[in-house]
DNA sequence: TTATCCACAGCAAACATTTGCGAAAACAAT
DNA sequence: ATTGTTTTCGCAAATGTTTGCTGTGGATAA
């Protein structure tokens, strides 16, 4: 056991160079590796003392434990992946952030892949997650995905994975979504309890399959209703083409609608757009619902009434199934967080 | 060697079950774990026969190399650090995919960690970058962070640091920035050439540099005008202390600003509140001027005249700066984006 | 024949860490 | 003195890869 300043003096000559790791730690010790190794780890089987003299060194010559050494020796990380069309993107963004702080409190991190909307790059961020043997993986499927195949395989050997909000149809895996059905229910409810009649719903991309379900449960609850609803339907696959779109509607002076249902935020900047030029009335001339994200209806004025599908809120309860997954419950689940109406000004 | 038969069947009695590493593979080819190693590598030495062999077994067996190996044995990765304050951002988000991007056509991958704009997690993500040994790292820094020597001293060690957006003032690092002073200058130009003469500027926390040095420029600029401008300025944290903050010169019909510049995005979403709710009209009662990310402008009618600064093309910089800087050009440099003039109709 | 060279492949160390097992010392109980 | 127990620590194997060095045949040249 050497004096403080030994053992300093000591360091600075023939330690301070080197690497620290638990070699040389436990060479200028002269203990063992596995006793550095358990004195940092507070094994009960190493003496204060031990301990106390590891620590101060460890400290002293900035040890950081080799994660590729511990992942390579224990096989497993803590580095979960997130695949998703995009980053830049209403929904996906605050979903990943949600994720990452959530991951933060429980040390993990987040390997983040984007698929730009296709599913081969899709198949190689697959790839690397399984090449960076991830303790799980998030994924939001691209539009164009076709084949699961993939993802359920590296779920066989282990990899826990969490489909969110855009996930596969039909298979026994472990979904988190919106509640998508509820807000576009809301959404009509609302129309209907505003009493206009005449209705433009405003939607995406005709071949997704959440287009698809909206569209469905929108015209189903206006239909259910007692109502007589003019229900006009069109589909936009850009913010673009939904300004145009709806300048064609708002054109026309006899038939334009009352109000319009924006399916997404991508939507409902096209639409205001087209409002905009028209110089409409917000809710004076023409109404306005959309669901949401939460934030791009607030930038308006009046703001937009809308309902919520948060993807902070995905993103958390995706991160508590994972954890769920982590520690045991791998069993096939499927979960949605919960639409919520916010009143803006625009109904 | 085998026939294709032959080796299919020892490889469904024997190995499909295995886990395929070069190991595995080197056992049922009889072969040592080196030379399987270089012939998926195409190393000369190795005769095409093997190479054949190996690889058509690597296939069959899904082998996928072990990164964290390959880290382990090589000291390095193809991962980097991405430290944002905040990756639900107006600019980092689009920053973010860019570097995505670009990191995804060169085989890198991405760990991207957010600071929540506090220096300790920040150090603390630097952390953990150096844990994982990254290849380099692409820093924001928060508004807070005072001491940037850990970042030097990570790059004393040879990770390369790249600064951008918010970087450090004085030392000699390498720093990617949006041309902060070029953006402003386009501004207060574009009001002087306006003819309006009464200006409000609305700028962000009073604390930042970016902050002091858009102010300093903006009123230079307006000085050194042969112009009588009256100018007033005001700071907002927040959109909705910016909202707040503008509604109080907005009220006062005698001094009512004839144009307001916004610093940011998130002050130009607290000033068009605050201008909707006067119902004041763009541009017949007031201009706006704003610098942004791009987009946001674009979602009001008329869209607002702006200057972009974008975090795509930060993103890309930055990026190739890292290149660079792999392949030995270590020298500090400051880079910046140049800022474009865009056209709205709101001045 | 002998020396030289080449193509091909294997040996073994190294990377940093974890961990089951065993062992030595100290101490207590019989 | 013998036996048992506890405390404390070290040995060595194992994780999957890379790579410098070595070795073996065979071909070519002297």
């Amino acid at each position: 056991m050497f004096a403080v300043d030994n053992l300093f003096l000591q360091i600075n000559s023939t330690t301070m160079k080197q690497k620290a790791t638990l070699k040389n730690l436990s060479k200028t010790l002269n203990i063992s590796i596995s006793t550095v190794s358990r004195a940092l780890k507070n094994h009960p089987d190493i003496s204060d003392e031990t301990k106390k003299k590891v620590k101060e060194l460890a400290a002293l010559m900035d040890y950081e434990p080799n994660t590729y050494a511990i992942n390579l020796r224990t096989n497993k990380s803590n580095i979960l992946g997130v695949i998703v069309p995009e980053i830049s993107n209403f929904f996906y963004h605050s979903f990943i952030a949600a994720i990452e702080e959530e991951a933060r409190r429980l040390n993990y991190m987040l390997l983040i892949l984007q698929s730009a909307n296709n599913a081969e790059t899709e198949l190689e961020n697959l790839k690397l997650c399984r090449m960076n043997r991830v303790a799980g993986v998030f994924v939001a499927l691209t539009s164009h995905t076709k084949e699961i195949k993939p993802f359920l395989q590296l779920e066989e050997t282990g990899t826990p994975i969490i489909f969110c909000d855009k996930v596969p149809d039909f298979e026994a895996c472990n979904k988190i979504c919106s509640a998508d059905a509820e807000a576009t229910i809301i959404s009509a409810n609302a129309i209907l309890k505003s009493n206009k009649r005449k209705v433009l719903a405003v939607l995406g991309n005709i071949d997704l399959s959440i287009t698809k379900k909206r569209e469905q449960v929108f015209k189903e609850t206006l239909e259910n209703s007692n109502e007589q609803i003019n229900l006009e339907i069109t589909h936009a696959n850009s913010s673009e083409e939904a300004t145009h779109k709806t300048l064609q509607y708002l054109s026309n002076n006899m038939q334009r609608p009352e109000v319009i249902f924006c399916m997404s935020d991508e939507i409902l900047t096209g639409v205001m757009k087209a409002i905009y030029q028209t110089e409409l009335k917000v809710p004076k001339d023409i109404s306005v619902i959309a669901i949401s994200n939460g934030f791009l209806p607030t930038l308006f004025s009046p703001e937009i009434t809308h309902v919520v599908t948060s993807g902070i809120d995905l993103g958390k309860l995706a991160f508590k199934r994972m954890m769920d997954y982590q520690s045991g419950k791998t069993f096939a689940q499927e979960l949605t967080i919960r639409a919520r109406f916010v009143e803006g000004g625009s109904l």
